[in-house]
DNA sequence: AAGACAATCACCCGAAAGAAGTATTTAAAG
DNA sequence: CTTTAAATACTTCTTTCGGGTGATTGTCTT
């Protein structure tokens, strides 16, 4: 009989418990194996040099940077990495900006190990795989006007309890323009006002407190 | 040589790999055993009744209740129940509720898992145990006075969008009497606004988004 | 070149929020 | 039985916010 390579994969993830679960459940499957783990990004990128997994399974949120950073510097050098997602349920914009960035699935640590292993050897397969629950998620805010980067600036400084005329001094813009971006901001977001708008912004990832 | 019983562990977390890493460890430890797993809070209770472990590890966010309310639900009817918060980092309050509520430790995912062996084996020798990066964040608010009940309840309908005037109906209060919570609740939290307050209310664990 | 969009600023106006003070009632704590 | 704390309510005053309308500039796309 053909022996075929076990499927090599990266954990990313500043949970020793959580990276232990997972090599435990990767471990116990005969086509699989763990090669390598990191507790934040740059261990991670450096893991990555060192080991080339086939698959990497990344957290969003780590120490030193966001995961999305940490997959956007692996993929910058080394294109045809495959990267999965796998994180506690994060806003629709996180997982969107995961995907554009170019990750090849979005797991939830929710989710039974069954589940995992089934991503983890899809993706290692060529194919991208967003379970249900994500996927649903995501279009919830389908036809939602994504906010600009600016708008976003604005939206940080209303969040750190700051007045319009603060967010004007800081920005170096007049406080009407701030009270524009703050009106597009509440439309977009279809947020009754400022406060509103800020948890919003929390709750689909927008902003982080 | 006198073979001492194994301390007997129960795990409660929703996140499947975390409760794996869990069972790896504990298991490997020849002192201690994982008797039983929950993933939610009704699963805990159900799952310590029916074996009585001796520590329980119990995760603060679970799909039906708060793991302080499984934990006192658990206490009231095994009031010498040895159980350890085990967490991603809440704010402060969280900490406090948990440990005025009878949790004999708290400790955080992301450290190394030797602490968490050690921490179990002090609190089933009866001891309490909160690692000095907890303990610090606790003694940051130490002077703060804390929100009443009501004040909570006006900071949740801030959190939510609600003007002063639709907090005053749905509380069944004048607009006045909302003032002068909102008033408070700035204080106590030095908060600067409304939305300030909101934020900071969640980085402390006092609301949720 | 035309059109779309982002960012900027201005002026007006009414609605809300926030600051300060006083006061009553009830309940808990001493 | 006081004292204290919490919740309630009202008045006055100032500041801030948010809506509406309109305009300019620069960039990018078509």
């Amino acid at each position: 009989m053909s022996k075929v390579p076990a499927i090599r994969v990266l954990s990313v993830d500043d949970h020793p418990l959580l990276r232990e679960g997972v090599a435990t459940l990767i471990n116990n499957e005969p086509d699989m194996t763990m090669v390598a783990e990191a507790a934040s990004g740059l261990e991670a990128v450096q893991g990555f040099r060192e080991h080339k997994p086939d698959v990497t399974l990344m957290d969003l949120r780590l120490p030193d940077m966001s995961g999305i950073d940490a997959m956007m510097a692996i993929l910058r050098e080394f294109p045809e990495a495959r990267i999965v997602m796998l994180t506690t349920f994060e806003g629709d914009v996180e997982i969107q900006r995961a995907l554009e960035a170019g990750a090849r699935g979005y797991l939830l640590k929710s989710m039974p190990p069954s589940d995992l292993l089934d991503v983890i050897r899809q993706v290692h397969a060529g194919k991208k795989r967003i379970p249900p629950e994500v996927a649903s998620q995501l279009a919830e805010h389908m036809g939602d006007e994504l906010l600009t980067q600016r708008e976003i600036e604005v939206l940080r400084a209303v969040a750190d309890g700051n007045r319009n005329r603060d967010i004007a001094e800081k920005l170096f813009i007049s406080e009407e323009t701030v009270k524009v971006h703050i009106k597009h901001i509440m439309e977009k977001l279809h947020a009754s006002d400022r406060t509103d708008a800020v948890a919003i912004g929390v709750r689909r990832g927008i902003i982080h407190l």
